[in-house]
RNA sequence: GGGGCUAUGGUGCAGCUUGGCUAACAUUUCUGGUUUGGGACCAGACGACCCCGGUUCAAAUCCGGGUAGCCCCA
C-alpha cells in the first residue's frame, strides 16, 4: 500500500472516527459537501441507496392502503401556529420566507419543518362524513430544521428527505392498529434491508413528538458511542383534530373529532447504516440496498482477453437476477478496481481470469468478510445467491450483537451515566415523566425510548416504571 | 452557548514565521506507448492561493470582516 493514498480511507474506524466517517460517505460518492452549511448534495450512488428506500416502504404502504400526496414546501405562520405545542417544538428551528423579490411579505412563510399544519388545514375541508374515514395519506419530500449544532452528514443535516404519512381515523383502536403496523415496517425496513438492529419502543414525555399523545420510534446505537434515533410513529390522539377542526359526522349523526397518526422514515438511514456497517476500506451495503450487488472484474490480459471479456459477459448474464456490473474499463488495473470497489461496499465481486477460465470456474469475493472462493462456473448463480442471503443476514446478527453487548443495566443515574461514558445505553427502569428526564438530562445522556417490558420503580423518583433505554443522543 | 484550529489544481499537501522571479511535490484527469491475479510504468499535457475589504511599490503570505469545515468543553 502506498503512502499518499487519495482514492482510499485514510482514518481508522476505531480511531479516528469521524474522520473516518466523512471520508466514508464522501469518498464512496454518497453525498458530497455543499455550500450551504448543514446541506449536502445526494450523489447518484447514495440516491440510489435512498431510491431503494422509497420503493421498499412505498410499496409496503401502498399495500396498507396509504395514498401518496403532495402539500406546498410553504405554511403561513398563522396557520404554522395553530397548535400550541407543535409551534413550540418547531419555532425555534423553522426557516422564514420574508420577501418575494424585494417586497415584504404581509405574512411569513415557514419553510415546512413538517407538515402537520399545512395538510390539516386541507383534511378539515375534505373530512365530513365518517365515510370519508379514513384518510391514509403520504408524501415523499424535503423538510429544513434550521439546526444550530454541528452538523454531521446525513446524521444531522439541516435539510433531509423523508416520508410523511399522516392519517385520519375514526376511532382510537384503528389509529392505534395503525401505528403498530407502521413499526413493524419500520422493524421489517431496518432490518431486513438496512440489516441494523435498533431498540424500539416508546419515546418519554420530554421527547415525544410536539403535539403528539405518544410517539414511538426505533433507536440505533452508532459505533463512537452516540444514538441516533430512527423511524418514528406518532400517536396524535385527537390533538390537531381539535386545533384544525377535523370533524365528522359519526354513523349515529353526531360530530366527533378524528383520531391521527404521522410515521417519517429519513435520509438519516443511510448514515446510520453506513456507521454501523463500514469498515477500514470503506463502505459495506446490505446486498438488498446496495445499488450494485455483485461487481464482476475480468482479469484481462492483452493475449486471449476476449475470451475472458466473452466469459465475463456471459456471468453477468448468468447472475441478472441480482444488480449486477460488469468493470470492463480497461483503463485501470484489477486491483485498482478491487479497492474502488471495496470503497463503495458492493457485496459481493467475482473475478474472472484466465486461471479461472481453464479450470471452468470463478472466483467469489465477499465484501464484509473478504473471504475468497472458487467456485464452478455452472453453480455460480446458486452460489452468488447464497452468499448475498447469507451477507445479509450476517449484517443483520452483527449489527444485534454490537446493539446487545453495548447494552448496560443501571440501577441508578450514575449507571447511566457509565454506561454512557464506555460508549453504552444504560437500560434502567423510568416513568418517563418530565421532572424525571430533566434529572437524568443533568447527565449527558437521554431517555431513547420506553419498551413494554419489565415493569418495577423508576430508578428516579421511585414511582412504578418500565424498562426505558438511555444514550446521548445525534 | 464558550474556546481552539483550518481553508492553496479533482484529491492530499509545501510555501506563510521574515511580503518579492514562472506557486513546489504527489496523486487524479487527458493523450500516446508498454502493462495487468490486490492501488502498474514511461513520456507529454490540463489544472489552484475560499470571499469582501485594508496595509504596501508589491499579498497565498500581514490586518479586519464574512463564509465553510474540523476539534475540545458545557
Amino acid at each position: 500500500m502506498k503512502e499518499e493514498q487519495t482514492l482510499g480511507i485514510t482514518a481508522k474506524k476505531d480511531e479516528d472516527f469521524s474522520e473516518w466517517y466523512t471520508q466514508v460517505i464522501v469518498k464512496s460518492e454518497l453525498v458530497d459537501y455543499t455550500s450551504v452549511s448543514g446541506c449536502f448534495a445526494f450523489r447518484p450512488y447514495g440516491y440510489a441507496i435512498w431510491e431503494k428506500i422509497v420503493a421498499e416502504v412505498d410499496m409496503r404502504l401502498k399495500k396498507m392502503g396509504v395514498q401518496n400526496v403532495y402539500f406546498p414546501l410553504f405554511i403561513p405562520e398563522k396557520l404554522f401556529k395553530k397548535e400550541a405545542e407543535h409551534v413550540a417544538g418547531f419555532a425555534p428551528e423553522v426557516a422564514w420566507v420574508t420577501h418575494g423579490g424585494d417586497t415584504k411579505l404581509d405574512e411569513r412563510l415557514a419553510v415546512r419543518p413538517t407538515s402537520e399544519t399545512i395538510m390539516y388545514e386541507s383534511y378539515a375541508k375534505w373530512i365530513r362524513s365518517w365515510r370519508d374515514l379514513p384518510i391514509k395519506y403520504n408524501q415523499w419530500n424535503n423538510v429544513v430544521r434550521w439546526e444550530f449544532r454541528h452538523p454531521t452528514p446525513l446524521i444531522r443535516t439541516r435539510e433531509f428527505l423523508w416520508n410523511e404519512g399522516h392519517s385520519a381515523f375514526a376511532s382510537r383502536q384503528e389509529a392505534e392498529q395503525e401505528i403498530k403496523d407502521i413499526m413493524a415496517l419500520w422493524k421489517e425496513i431496518t432490518e431486513n434491508y438496512l440489516a441494523v438492529s435498533g431498540l424500539a419502543g416508546k419515546k418519554s414525555e420530554a421527547e415525544k413528538f410536539a403535539g403528539a399523545e405518544a410517539s414511538y420510534s426505533i433507536e440505533f446505537l452508532l459505533p463512537n458511542g452516540r444514538t441516533a434515533q430512527g423511524p418514528d410513529a406518532h400517536f396524535d390522539g385527537q390533538g390537531f383534530a381539535k386545533a384544525f377542526g377535523i370533524r365528522f359526522l359519526n354513523e349515529e349523526g353526531k360530530h366527533e373529532y378524528a383520531w391521527q397518526n404521522t410515521y417519517a422514515i429519513t435520509t438519516r438511514m443511510i448514515g446510520i447504516m453506513a456507521m454501523i456497517h463500514g469498515d477500514d476500506r470503506g463502505l459495506v451495503l446490505p446486498p438488498n440496498i446496495a445499488p450494485v450487488q455483485i461487481v464482476i472484474v475480468p482479469i484481462v490480459f492483452d493475449k486471449g482477453s476476449k475470451e475472458i471479456l466473452a466469459a465475463a459477459k456471459k456471468l453477468q448474464t448468468q447472475l441478472s437476477s441480482s444488480r449486477t456490473k460488469l468493470d470492463d474499463r480497461d483503463e485501470i488495473t484489477p486491483g485498482r478496481k478491487f479497492n474502488e470497489w471495496e470503497l463503495k461496499g458492493v457485496p459481493l465481486r467475482i473475478e474472472i481470469g484466465p486461471k479461472d477460465l481453464a479450470k471452468n470456474q470463478a472466483v467469489i469475493v465477499r465484501r464484509d468478510t473478504k473471504e475468497k472462493k472458487a467456485v464452478k462456473i455452472s453453480s455460480i448463480a446458486r452460489e452468488a445467491e447464497k452468499t448475498l442471503a447469507d451477507m445479509q443476514q450476517q449484517l443483520l446478527k452483527k449489527s444485534e450483537k454490537f446493539l446487545n453487548s453495548s447494552i448496560a443495566v443501571a440501577t441508578g443515574i450514575k449507571g447511566i451515566m457509565e454506561a454512557v461514558k464506555g460508549k453504552k445505553i444504560g437500560k434502567a427502569i423510568f416513568c418517563g415523566s418530565k421532572k424525571c428526564e430533566e434529572k437524568v438530562k443533568e447527565t449527558e445522556a437521554k431517555s431513547l425510548c420506553i419498551t413494554a417490558g419489565k415493569q418495577g420503580k423508576c430508578i428516579v423518583c421511585g414511582k412504578p416504571g418500565q424498562t426505558a433505554y438511555f444514550g446521548k443522543s445525534y
